[in-house]
DNA sequence: CTGCTTGCAAATAGTTTGCACGTTC
DNA sequence: GAACGTGCAAACTATTTGCAAGCAG
């Protein structure tokens, strides 16, 4: 729970509102299966893989089935509410679009730190001017080794690497 | 394909030759499998599925087992002869660990562009002067548009800085 | 000879899809 | 009422694994 970025709950609803207004506006409908998991992703913090969001839902609702969700997640990145990620092997993570930030990866604890945007926005502006590449998504996952696990690399020896 | 050497790049047998090193070095066998999934790699110019290794070996070796390809993948890696990253949804893209670099991939066409190193090095030594985050991989995935895709998709390519 | 490697096939994990029915607008 | 969304099951893709036979050292 290292996180720097600002945790606004308070943006819950707004994010809901936003989505609905997203909905309607391309002729979708809005269902209790959509509201759960945007209500799931939001609640999560922002970081969740697909069956998280199903398992959260299952709670309250037991009859919306897994593929619902996959079919939501894509609905939802379709109107730019959410993107994902591909972190590692497995599981893709989802996110609000609004939380615009990169992915620091521990390799060593999975944490997952979130950089602040000036750090990389610099990057985006000088790939664009110097090779053109436009990064639409504004966002990527960056590997490596959070603080404490560096540190404990570092001075307790134990070279390991899976 | 075939182990001719001499009529490659330079740096083709260097690679093979360090990985037999590294191979030996760790107790292991150097295989003809082996052997043709490092060509594979450096005759594809570092951006290969492990699909692609498989097809690409099969011409020369029918024998080989993709469930090899993936084995072998998987030895190197430990050996720190190769790497992954996961580009999108489908299969993971294997490379050289020597092409240490950052992968632009253009989400329109899929062309893969490697980023000049010292764009990406200043951010990875921002990361760890301020969040203490190391980025032991020296990769990711930025993913965008190229040059071409986003003047296409502007609509007729109104400026032209180059 | 010893045990790392491989081929094969079958298993897994994550995600997608076809179809008929239920819901939302 | 029509179009969109959903449940369900089955398909699919990428990758992994158990086991016995095969080779490298």
């Amino acid at each position: 729970m290292t996180l720097t970025a600002g945790a606004g709950h308070a943006s819950a609803d707004r994010v809901l509102e936003r989505t609905i207004k997203a909905i309607h506006a391309h002729g979708g409908r809005v269902t209790p299966a959509r509201l759960a998991v945007i209500s799931a992703i939001v609640d999560s913090e922002g970081h969740v893989s697909a069956e998280e969001i199903f398992e959260r839902i299952q709670a309250g609702s037991p009859d919306i089935h897994l593929s619902t969700v996959y079919r939501t997640l894509e609905a939802l990145e379709k109107l730019g509410v959410v993107e994902h990620v591909h972190l590692g092997h497995g599981r893709a993570i989802y996110h609000l679009e609004e939380n615009l930030h990169q992915h620091l990866v521990c390799e060593s604890c999975g944490k997952i730190i979130e950089a602040p945007r000036d750090l990389t926005e610099r990057l985006e502006m000088e790939l664009e001017a110097r090779l053109g590449f436009y990064t639409r998504a504004h966002h990527f996952s960056i590997i490596g080794l959070c603080r404490d696990c560096h540190r404990r690399e570092q001075g307790g020896g134990t070279k390991n690497p899976t």
